[in-house]
DNA sequence: ACAATACGCCGTATGTTTACGACATAGTGT
DNA sequence: ACACTATGTCGTAAACATACGGCGTATTGT
C-alpha cells in the first residue's frame, strides 16, 4: 500500500510527472538526443554510444517505448528506433503549459521578504 | 557500484534529467501548480489540500527547496513557501531546446517504415 | 543445417523513492 | 512558566529503479 498514492491526482499531474518521470535519467535523455542528432534511426548503436551494458539500455529503451515517445522497427537483424516527434511535440506543449502557468503567477521577488 | 552512472553524461543531460526528475511525482507538480494558483504563498495549507500525509508533502517539499524550485521563509510560526520564478523560467529554457531538438529533426513518419 | 550476430527477457543485487507515525524544536498566546 | 500549534527530522517498511550477466529466440550468411 505504499507508494503510489498517484491516483489521488488528477490526469494532467499524472501525466506530466509520467513523461517528466521518462526523462528524470540522463541516459533516457541522451537516448533521445542521439536519435534526434542522427537522421538515421540507430538500433544497437545506441548502446555502443552510452557508458551502459547493451542490457541496461535496451531496459532504457523499453521505458521510452512504453510511453510511446519512441518506436522501434525491425528490420531484419537489426531493431530501428525512431522518435515520436508527434507525442514529442504534444508533451512538449504540455510542458510549456505547466511552465507558463509557474511563472506567469504574481509572486514574490527572488530574495524579498515573501509578504504573504 | 550500482546506480547512479550519472557521472558518465554531460552536464546539461544530468541537469535536465535532476528537473525532470523533481516533476515525476504528481505530487509535487500539484504543489507547484498550488503555489502558482494562490497568490498567497501558502504554508502547511499545502498538506491539508493534498492527499498525503504532512510528513510526506513536507518530503516533497524539502526535494523541491533542493533544487532551489521553490523558497520557504520562516513567518513567525509558519512557514511560508513560494515559487522561485527566475529558476523556473530557465528550466522552462532548458526542456524548450530539448524538446526543439527532439522533434526538429528529420525523422521516421508517424507510422512509416522506418527507412533507415 | 550451422555458426554467428542482434536483440529482448529473466533473475538478481543493490540503491533510491515514497509514505507515514513518532519525536524534537520553535514560536504564540495566556 | 505552560499548554498549544506549526514544522521539520528520524526511523522504518514497502515499492520501485538501476545495472548487469546469462539465456533464449530469430535472422542472416555459408
Amino acid at each position: 500500500m505504499t507508494y503510489a498514492k498517484t491516483a489521488a491526482f488528477t490526469q494532467p499531474q499524472q501525466q506530466l510527472a509520467r513523461v517528466a518521470r521518462a526523462l528524470a535519467h540522463p541516459a533516457r535523455v541522451a537516448i533521445i538526443q542521439l536519435l534526434a542528432s542522427k537522421h538515421t534511426c540507430i538500433s544497437g548503436d545506441i548502446a555502443a554510444e552510452l557508458p551502459l551494458s547493451r542490457t541496461t539500455v535496451s531496459q532504457h529503451l523499453q521505458e521510452l517505448k512504453a510511453l510511446d515517445l519512441i518506436r522501434g522497427e525491425i528490420d531484419g537483424l537489426t531493431v530501428c528506433y525512431c522518435l515520436n516527434t508527434e507525442l514529442l511535440q504534444q508533451v512538449h506543449q504540455q510542458f510549456t503549459a505547466f511552465f507558463i502557468e509557474a511563472t506567469s503567477g504574481a509572486v514574490c521577488g527572488p530574495d524579498d521578504a515573501c509578504a504573504c
